[in-house]
DNA sequence: GAGTATATGTTCCGCGTTTAGACAAATTCG
DNA sequence: CGAATTTGTCTAAACGCGGAACATATACTC
């Protein structure tokens, strides 16, 4: 039951059905390909008559093409398969992070095309996007047209305006990146926080179709935590961009102190830096200097050493799979989504802390449902947050019509 | 950008885009009336011959009604105005707490009808049915016809099965309310949890728009805690009808018992019981039976002490205010509502503790803007949980149709 | 191999809805 | 009283779904 804003509604215009039907069908053919109008009919309810109507509209745009002929099951006219049209035309999604920048191609569905490439984050920002526009020319030297570009920012994003508004671990503010980046490759850019990115991948990832019907969250464990939110299809905004902070959601408002300056966050008890610093007894705030060994010890080392049965890595490991249990047990109680995916360094550990995980849920959420809520990881293999800057490009092909 | 669920959508048929206008044109009328056709068809930017269209259909079902002509600004005919038709037919509110049960009358639009009537409320859902069909049918004797009763509950509930799963205050579980109230009275009936039916009300409010565009959450603060949300004009259900549990997230996980059996929730800091034990000094979990005194002093009683200037009432009211400003602070970090709406009995202290509230909002919340995010306090006499009751029949009259 | 049954894809017409414009009715101003 | 203006209705055109007929293609049967 949604109400109609007064001051802000679509009115259906003669084409409103049309325009309704073919994204229907659009949709369809990508997570039923391949298929053949007969098909679409046939899912969508209508008769054959307005299903080869909506196909030949979308033929003649290029987003869909007509295959061989399928087999036929029975007797009769063999079928004609649909596809969607992903050849010739491609799309660059980048993860920027505060080490390292992340180049990946995609088709238009976000099937991987190029290998992930990479290079060293210069927080320059003029400097970050010449670059970023030579290589991603260079590589698109050995593509066709390019869709466009999306980029994946840690931090605070405005993207109507395509701006950065606050990233800390970059240290920008209020920085203009779309622009510039589209002007330096003639290219449409789209920009998005990571945390709503990797939501934005798990939500257009072909196979899941669970996720559009129910709300999802992804919840990304690094050096900070970021999560995504779900709600009916569609990433939540909020109103100034920010909704999704569950990082800063505290565990014990008496607890370590957190880089946001306030105490007991619970980014503060699970990002890679806060397992660390518990397994070097120090306090995550502590300012003084680590050594270099410390500083260089990573948190993959440490999920190697518990592995190797190390127990003091295993006693870390473990406090943060608790931990982590009660914070997703307050997203689960607040929004209590379908399913919850998790990305991160941290899902390498996956096998070792799982049980924990789980039974720290079940021990801070009301109900029993909420306790089994369905936890899904995505290894880094996955590339959430590139797969997620290509669905900004990709994605609105195949969004619903705004309605009523 | 909303993805279409391909598993679970709506195509758009020969009627569909009269639907859409129709209800659009609706709304219209609700929010601008007094309003004519040709003020509808500048609205909704079509041409007047559409509005008429639209208007006489409205008319033949009876939803809106001609009234007076209208006096014209200029020259030219006189504009016939038109009014949503709430004359002859009024729908019933309830609003079942674990004390009293409350009953309210109202027209189509939310609009009170009669004064609010209540009784108290019996713990054996036979008996309490069978009290509440008896009410309803003696109070709707002074009414035309009744659309429905919406009803609102202290716990989850799955509105489409019209049961009650949980409800810890009234020692529910699993109780099918609907169906046997709505054959008591032969009207039909709709349930809800009370946070979503607050949030609800809000939402469906005639003054307040704002609301429908972005998100907003209502949060009320009585024995416990319970919170509705709402994005995208629409009240957030989740998987298990369980979402909004923020009372259930932890202020400190090392905190308070609070009585779902969790530590240091939220609820457990600012529950009423939970101010009151802190102002006798107690543990909120301790066994030991209260004297009379402690047991016949309420959340008022300790409100008027505190306003007499009573220092240790002060200090209970003060925390509670502290702690309710540090939970909003999670709500707005989580979700960045355009507005956060409070109500309860504690509103009733809102000039005393709103400094300290703001202040511990602003303490935890990330961004400048969402430390000023809007709080709009309901006080009691709006009966926020009965406004909801009653929007559960009346609004989706309202709601925009399913498309896509 | 011819005929029949069946499935696919196209075409045509009916009908509902928006779009555009004309027209009558009502009202004010000069 | 006549011109200008606004409201509300009406008609024809354009567009899209709904339904059915038709051509095409394939497999099975006799």
């Amino acid at each position: 039951m949604r109400k109609i804003n007064p001051h802000d509604f679509t009115v259906a215009r003669r084409g409103t059905s049309r325009e309704i039907n073919r994204q229907i069908a659009l949709n369809l053919v990508r997570t039923h390909q391949p298929v053949s109008r007969a098909d679409l009919a046939r899912l969508m309810n209508v008769r054959r008559g307005v299903a080869s109507l909506l196909v030949s509209e979308l033929l003649s745009e290029n987003l869909i093409f007509e295959g061989a002929l399928g087999e036929s099951v029975g007797r009769g006219r063999r079928p004609t398969f649909l596809y969607i049209d992903s050849r010739e035309r491609c799309v660059v999604g980048v993860d920027i992070r505060a080490s390292r920048t992340y180049i990946l191609v995609t088709d238009l569905v976000g099937r991987q095309l190029g290998a992930v490439s990479s290079f060293q984050t210069n927080r320059d920002v003029d400097v970050l996007i010449h670059e970023l526009a030579r290589r991603i020319k260079q590589i698109l030297t050995d593509y066709n047209a390019c869709e466009g570009v999306g980029v994946s920012v840690p931090g605070m994003v405005e993207p109507t305006k395509g701006r950065v508004v606050h990233a800390p671990t970059l240290a920008w503010h209020d920085v203009n990146l779309r622009d510039p980046l589209a002007a330096a490759l003639g290219i449409p850019v789209q920009i998005e926080n990571s945390g709503k990115a990797c939501a934005l991948a798990q939500l257009w990832a072909t196979r899941s179709d669970v996720v559009a019907s129910g709300n999802s969250v992804f919840v990304s464990v690094s050096d900070g935590v970021g999560v995504g939110i779900v709600v009916n299809g569609e990433v939540l905004r909020g109103r100034h961009n920010t909704a999704g902070e569950f990082g800063h959601v505290p565990l014990s408002i008496d607890g370590p102190k957190c880089s946001c300056g306030a105490t007991g966050c619970w980014e503060a008890y699970v990002s890679n830096l806060a397992t660390l610093s518990r397994y070097f007894g120090r306090d995550l705030s502590d300012p003084r200097p680590r050594d270099s060994e410390e500083a260089a010890f990573s948190i993959e080392d440490l999920i190697a050493r518990a592995r190797a049965g190390e127990a003091k890595a295993l006693a870390a490991l473990n406090s943060t799979a608790r931990y982590l249990g009660l914070g997703l047990a307050s997203i689960v109680n607040a929004l209590d989504p379908a399913r919850v995916y998790i990305g991160g360094e941290i899902t390498t550990a996956w096998s070792l802390i799982e049980p924990i995980v789980r039974s720290a849920v079940r021990e801070r959420t009301l109900t029993e449902f909420g306790g089994a809520t369905e936890i899904h990881v995505v290894p880094a293999e996955d590339h959430p947050r590139l797969r997620g800057a290509v669905a900004l490009v990709a994605a609105p092909a195949f969004a619903a019509p705004m309605v009523a």
